[in-house]
RNA sequence: GGGCGAGUGGCUUAGCCCGGACAUAGCGUCAGCCUCCUAAGCUGAAUGCCGGGGGUUCAAAUCCCCCCUCGCCCGCCA
């Protein structure tokens, strides 16, 4: 297992930084991935350049005449002065040390903390079927929670069901007055909607319903018997639905915690009556704080005047729990969360709460406009996942004729997970997107299948192959760039968690596919023989387990033949 | 009106937080590569005032200011 304070390149990369430090006397250190320049780059020069007003070309060359030997010395590397950029090469114990760690099973993963962290994601109200927006939510939040958990955290993993919401209301008022007999084969999740959708139609076309509705919010935040069980009831057989879909993203939640039960237990009140005492609390009527301090121009409402909670004071109740039993908080909210969240944070501070980190990520729109839960304007998961599997069962079908029917669905369903995971998640959060049907159904490069489609070709070179005797020492310019990317891994790994950017994952998978698809092409592995095949073969086995390892925490099958 | 996010070749996208050496890749277009380890692959070509304008700097896609366009939010809904 890989250290992650103690990596070789760590250690390489602070011993140079030390020197840098020594020589510039600066207190600014600048050394930064050399990509397709070197293992590591500086531009020190230019900052001494400013500051001592030596020429910063000078300067580099300088550096290199004086400190060559300590380099060599405390970092096993060299260095070059190209102009005034400062370029350093790690020794081949470098890579050879890579090699050794990325052919071990769990390469990657970083030292076991004894940091409890809890994670919440989807949270989607039940009153419909999980849609393309949804599960965003889902492949982000699942993808960083595996990523989580390959640095060593204690993790956790909550959906937080918003059972006592107007939506579900509107679910159980449907039920209660409409013709709401389930279809034959009709999934739960989609039978609420439809009731939902319906019970919406009804609203507008009589707004006197909108009291019954209130008054079903009324009864289940009393904690009226009758009412709280239909909630319940149309809730869960909601989250039955939610489970096959999540199962069939490999998304897991490890608990599912309700809204009500911060009711029940008085978790609610209590926060109440702690907001209460805060100087920044307004009591007329309704309970609601000044956040002005965090720049928050509108009060921010927590107990209405009829004396109910608002959501807000709920999931506060939720928060300051998952404070108490965790030592960080995560969350992943759409952008719509924005404001609330931030006014969340603010109000946990001033009670004096750990605040959650929040990963928001912007809206999915469908080409005709953005979707909608209400008006029936969605692409559902459950759709996406059986035409992207009936995509992908085709696709194999006419590239692997000779499978057996189970095989090739067995192929499809992995190929179907990793297309729909990978397009969704090789995103930056911050983009808002348009679903594309195309884009979905891309099974080509930059896309999950052709991360599977390397790791299945590393697999069958190595099996193929047989027996061969590890060889460390690499030669050529091929074999090099790609032990160079399968050096990276563990690197993004720590900065997918530092930076709450799962997507980073998705790239470097990609750029590691890459670098061995070109590899494969070039260099021959199992028609060249002795020390060669070996070193190639050890390559092509820390490119297997190092593709292996990116796609599990990508939550994508890591097939060995499709 | 205010707040937040985005704007990078025809389309999609990385890089931006932490400024540096020819701006990342895919789709599409054009030209090649399967008697050879899986062609869901590889190689080459064309296509970019990195939304616009100022500024800071030896150096700006990246930092600062202004403007434009798009999305989201601004409820005693959740």
């Amino acid at each position: 297992m890989m250290e992650d304070d103690t990596s070789d390149f760590k250690k390489r990369y602070d011993a140079i930084s030390q020197l840098l430090q020594e020589s510039s006397g600066s207190k600014e250190v600048v050394l930064i991935e050399g990509g397709e320049h070197a293992d590591l780059s500086s531009t020190q020069a230019f900052i001494v350049a400013k500051e001592k007003k030596i020429p910063p070309a000078k300067w580099a060359n300088d550096f290199v005449t004086k400190y060559s030997q300590k380099i060599t010395d405390v970092a096993a590397a060299t260095v070059k002065a190209s102009g005034p950029y400062l370029n350093f090469y790690f020794d081949d114990s470098y890579l050879a040390n890579v090699l050794k760690e990325a052919t071990k099973p769990g390469y990657g993963s970083l030292a076991k903390k004894p940091i409890r962290v809890v994670l919440e994601h989807t949270s989607a109200n039940p009153n419909g079927p999980l849609h393309v927006g949804h599960i965003r939510n889902s492949i982000i939040g699942d993808t960083l929670a595996r990523a989580f958990r390959k640095a060593g955290y204690r993790l956790e993993i909550q959906y937080y069901v918003n059972d006592m919401g107007r939506q579900i209301a509107i679910v159980v008022w449907g039920f209660d007055n409409l013709d709401s007999a389930r279809h034959e084969g009709e999934k739960e999740d989609a039978h609420i909607a439809r009731v939902y959708i319906a019970a919406n139609r009804e609203i507008e076309k009589d707004t006197g319903i909108t009291r019954q509705v209130d008054k079903l919010m009324q009864l289940v935040e009393e904690g009226d018997p009758v009412t709280v069980k239909k909630f319940r009831k149309e809730v869960s057989r909601c989250l039955d639905g939610f489970a096959v879909t999540l199962q069939g993203l490999s998304v897991a939640h490890d608990r599912f915690v309700w809204e009500s039960d911060f009711i029940r237990n008085g978790d609610t009140k209590r926060i109440i009556g702690r907001i209460k005492k805060l100087p920044q609390a307004k009591e007329d009527g309704t309970l609601a704080l000044d956040l002005t301090e965090c720049g928050f121009e509108k009060e921010y409402v927590i107990r209405r005047s009829d004396g109910t909670s608002v959501y807000g004071a709920r999931d506060l109740a939720y928060h300051a729990w998952k404070g108490a039993n965790f030592d960080r908080i995560i969350d992943v909210l759409g952008a719509d969360h924005k404001l609330i969240g931030a006014q969340l944070q603010c109000t946990l501070k001033l009670l004096g709460e750990k605040a959650p980190d929040i990963v928001h990520f912007e809206f999915v729109s469908l080409p005709e406009g953005s979707m909608s839960t209400r008006a029936g304007k969605f692409v559902s998961a459950d759709d996406l996942i059986a035409e992207v599997t009936r995509c992908a069962y085709d696709e194999v079908t006419v590239r692997r004729p000779e499978l057996d029917e189970t095989a090739r669905k067995a192929i499809a369903k992995s190929v179907a997970l990793a297309a729909i995971r990978y397009d969704i998640v090789k995103v930056s959060p911050e983009k808002s997107t348009v679903f594309d049907w195309n884009e979905a159904l891309n099974f080509e490069r930059q896309s999950g299948p052709y991360i599977q489609y390397a790791h299945a070709r590393a697999c069958s070179i190595l099996e193929k192959a047989g027996d061969f005797t590890k060889c460390y020492e690499l030669e050529t310019e091929q074999e090099i760039a790609v032990a160079k990317q399968v050096a990276r891994f563990p690197i993004v790994i720590g900065r997918v968690i530092a930076e709450l950017r799962p997507h980073l994952l998705a790239t470097y998978a990609r750029e590691l596919a890459d670098a061995f698809n070109s590899f494969y092409h070039f260099e021959p592995v199992l028609r060249s023989a002795g020390t060669v095949r070996d070193r190639r073969l050890t390559l092509v086995q820390a490119v297997q387990n190092t593709l292996q390892e990116s796609l599990e925490t990508l939550g994508i099958d890591a097939i060995s033949t499709m």
